[in-house]
RNA sequence: GCCUGGGUGGUGGAAUUGGUAUACACGCAACACUUAAAAUGUUGUCCGUUAUGCGGAUGCGGGUUCGACUCCCGCCCCAGGCACCA
């Protein structure tokens, strides 16, 4: 007997299919088209981790199946190749990061065909590539033409130390992850894709795709819309009469009268603007200073209510009058809304803690809780408001807003998208400034606009880009003298926003994808970490419907059908991480057990959504099962058994069920179950060859093996799936469990045709029953077909 | 802090979505084969008990129901995300 030798077979199966091209995608063909897409990975050194693959294993087992079933599937594969970590590993060894990430994805590309995963890489589409991102260039000249790109200045996270922008991850307690240099806010020209224009639709379409429901959730959340009210506040100092106005966004004009301050945000424009009448302006500016060194994170989480006074003005409260103190406050985001506030401490906690902490007037309007203790936010009825008294929160919500001449609106916590950064790795903005610093786009003939190589690494305070001399020299030369190159890059997340547009049509040169290749979107089914579940999915969104905007698509939503892979942590539930030095390499473990035993083990270990804490031991018994199938071929018989044909009939069903469902850990588990059938009973080579199909999208190669042995010379993974037959696969008896008030007491079997009351008189003579019984009359009686007889006493 | 998800044997998990809780797998134990070990096979394995029975158990406490892992209310704990990591 040939013992199952994994290394062996996968070796040679994955060199016969690369030479033969079994299954290449014929993009032309007339067969119904599924686009199934992987997120694709940012090659970083560490290699492929475990997380891409379950989700790649579970994408390929989803296009052999869809494949086989007669689809045509795309299913493509490529890397997000742009960003910081390449740059960083540039600054620290001088490698240049072209050099640096095209070996990283060499690498993948050999770790993803060791897996057995079927891509085409031929197809692929990487980021840094002219060829990818001079079209990244040309959709953000179509979206600049279409009024969707727009510059101002924004706030970053700032290393005076290290002169560069740091990322909210690298700032580690208010400090610099790498020297340890308190972080600051520095304001920079920024250019920003006008994402919230898109707000609503980004809310509503939401209900045409199949995504979980989570995912939805988090993205509503996320775009955060409320309704409410926009309402002015006068300000004024005793000295002088009107001088500014507040506006503020509330969601509760309903509780204006219990409005016994304002709060600012301490970058709010008009503190500067007061900066004359503010009577302790010192310690405000240095409350300011203080609030610039946090980061958005530190103000939110901040247990303690911080704040100051703007001493010498004060505002007046337009529903009743009353003049009421100014502050600034760190809790006041200038981001949101109109970066200020109108505050009701007794009926919104934040406010309740401040006005608690600075003795301020808390004024109950509208009837609740006892609002000595907390505050209370809920709707009730008006009090303390004058006309509005006995008004419901819905009502006075409409009608002290008119009062007020505010202005009734809705607000978004979605921001626009910032999408410059100042940094080297990225796609160059195709822009270039006049002598007089008026920003033009670059005209398409000159994409693509090279990212120049002439430039070092080490961070400066200005972007990379300043440092090419070719950059300015290109510059120069086609627009004139005195003309500048942008020197910003795009934030990598714009090359990762559209990237599923460019596959089905990798190669063309005149456009991002032509009018016969765009018949393969939107993409069917995409599978990828729930990290992603707001700004790449939110980013793609936003592009799809700006390009149908524009007039580039004719489709609304990139996804159709999206559904998560867990994360993978090490058996102690911890997050694998190269630092922690916990991190499972996949190759070791296919060069171990095989490619089809860890691509088998990871989807049987846990349903794919899941969490997976990696225990190396539990891979042994999908080795098992693999053997137990190898060995079967020579047990094959003439016949196949009554038992095991309804076994494989129900596998069969159930089994596609399962991969259609994306339940794969019950698919194998079924396999296995089907397994020890076979082995107390007997099965031909007919049937067994159906099960090996059902077997070929988890483990190509060793079902490649057996299918080659019992004498065919075509590929596995050309077969149809089998289809099933209901009758086979049907059962005779059940077992139907008969309870007393809900508790099991005994078992019965019944056939499918038995009716019901057939089935009572069966349990009513049964002995175990009659003795719980002892007599008692049947109050009640619950038939469940098949499964419970229960006897309500 | 805010948003989202989760908690079932020694372990990963299953449960037809309100209908026999613990399928499948790992581990463990006993037995068989072996000089021995490994491998393989067979059997057993939620807990308690006065064991063919009965009682209890799906993070904790309550509720709805003939019946709750599943639905509702209140807690506890864990994980992910929070806009310049991708």
């Amino acid at each position: 007997m040939e013992k199952y030798n994994h290394k062996k077979i996968e070796k040679k199966w994955q060199k016969i299919w690369e030479d033969n091209q079994v299954v290449n995608i014929d993009k032309d063909n007339t067969k119904k088209k599924f686009y199934m897409l992987d997120m694709f990975p940012y090659p970083s050194g560490d290699g492929l981790h475990m997380g891409h693959t379950e989700s790649y294993t579970a994408s390929d087992v989803f296009t052999r199946f869809k494949t086989m079933q007669g689809f045509n599937v795309l299913h493509p594969q490529g890397f997000d190749a742009f960003g910081l970590p390449a740059e960083n590993y540039a600054i620290k060894t001088g490698i240049a990061p072209e050099i640096s990430t095209a070996k990283n994805i060499d690498n993948y590309i050999k770790q993803m065909k060791l897996l057995g995963l079927r891509y085409d890489f031929d197809e692929k589409v990487v980021t840094y590539e002219p060829e990818y991102y001079k079209w990244t260039q040309w959709l953000f000249i179509k979206f600049f033409e279409n009024d969707l790109v727009y510059k101002k200045t924004s706030k970053i996270n700032w290393c005076e130390s290290c002169q560069t922008g740091i990322a909210n991850e690298q700032v580690v307690g208010g400090e610099c992850e790498r020297c340890g240099t308190q972080i600051v806010q520095k304001e920079i020209p920024s250019w920003f894709f006008k994402i919230t224009e898109f707000a609503d639709d980004l809310i509503n379409d939401l209900d045409i795709v199949d995504w979980p429901e989570h995912t939805k959730k988090n993205q509503k959340n996320w775009i955060g819309k409320s309704e409410g009210a926009k309402i002015v506040f006068k300000v004024q100092s005793p000295k002088s009469k009107v001088e500014k106005e507040i506006e503020v966004f509330t969601t509760r004009p309903d509780t204006l009268f219990g409005a016994t301050y304002m709060v600012l945000a301490p970058e709010h424009q008009l503190v500067q603007d007061l900066k004359e009448k503010v009577e302790n302006w010192e310690e405000v500016e240095k409350y300011i200073k203080e609030a610039q060194s946090k980061t958005e994170m530190d103000r939110i989480e901040a247990k303690d209510k911080t704040g100051v006074k703007l001493e010498g003005i004060f505002a007046t409260n337009p529903a009743n009058k009353e003049e009421i103190p100014i502050f600034i406050a760190d809790y006041v985001l200038s981001g949101y809304g109109t970066g200020a506030i109108m505050a009701v401490p007794a009926h919104d906690e934040r406010d309740f803690e401040f006005a608690t902490k600075f003795g301020l007037d808390i004024r109950e309007v509208i009837s609740g809780g006892d609002i000595k203790e907390e505050s209370y936010s809920g709707d009730g009825v008006l009090v303390n408001s004058t006309q509005f008294d006995g008004m419901t929160s819905e009502e006075a919500k409409q009608k002290i807003t008119e009062f007020v001449e505010g202005e009734s609106t809705s607000n978004y916590r979605l921001r626009d998208w910032s999408m410059s950064r100042q940094r080297y790795w990225g796609c160059p903005i195709p822009i270039v400034y006049s002598p007089e610093g008026e920003a033009k786009l670059i005209p398409e003939e000159h994409l693509p606009w090279l990212l120049p190589t002439d430039v070092d690494f080490i961070p400066s305070g200005k972007s990379p880009l300043e440092k090419s001399k070719e950059l300015r020299e290109r510059t120069e030369k086609i627009f004139g003298k005195g003309w500048t190159p942008e020197f910003d890059t795009m934030d990598t997340f714009v090359d990762s926003s559209w990237y599923f547009l460019r596959y089905p049509d990798v190669h063309n040169e005149r456009e991002f994808c032509s009018e016969d290749r765009k018949k393969w979107l939107p993409v069917d089914l995409y599978i990828g970490g729930a990290e992603h579940t707001y700004m790449h999915l939110l980013f793609s969104r936003f592009f799809v419907k700006a390009m149908n905007k524009i007039g580039l698509l004719d489709f609304n939503e990139p996804f159709l059908k999206l559904r998560h892979q867990g994360m993978i942590l090490d058996g102690e539930g911890k997050k694998m991480s190269k630092s922690k030095g916990n991190v499972v390499n996949p190759n070791e473990m296919v060069e171990r057990f095989g490619a089809d035993s860890v691509r088998t083990y990871i989807l049987f270990a846990t349903p794919l959504e899941d969490e997976v804490m990696w225990n190396e031991d539990n891979i042994v018994g999908v080795y098992r099962f693999l053997e137990k199938v190898f060995y079967q071929r020579e047990k094959l018989e003439e016949t196949t058994s009554q038992e095991v044909q309804n076994v494989l009939h129900k596998t069969i069903r159930k089994v596609g069920n399962d991969i259609n469902g994306l339940k794969y850990n019950t698919a194998v588990s079924e396999m296995m179950k089907f397994m020890k059938v076979v082995k107390t009973s007997q099965i031909s080579q007919k049937d067994f060859e159906k099960f090996l199909r059902i077997l070929s999208p988890f483990t190509p190669h060793i079902t490649e093996e057996i299918w080659n042995s019992l004498g065919h010379d075509s590929s596995i993974h050309l077969e149809k799936w089998p289809a099933y037959d209901e009758k086979l696969a049907k059962d005779d008896l059940y077992t139907v469990a008969v309870q007393i008030n809900g508790k099991v007491r005994a078992e019965i079997e019944v056939r499918d045709e038995d009716s019901e009351k057939e089935v009572k008189d069966k349990v009513l003579s049964d002995l175990r029953v009659q003795k719980w019984l002892d007599g008692q009359e049947v109050k009640k009686s619950i038939y469940i077909k098949n499964k419970i007889f229960n006897i309500v006493i």
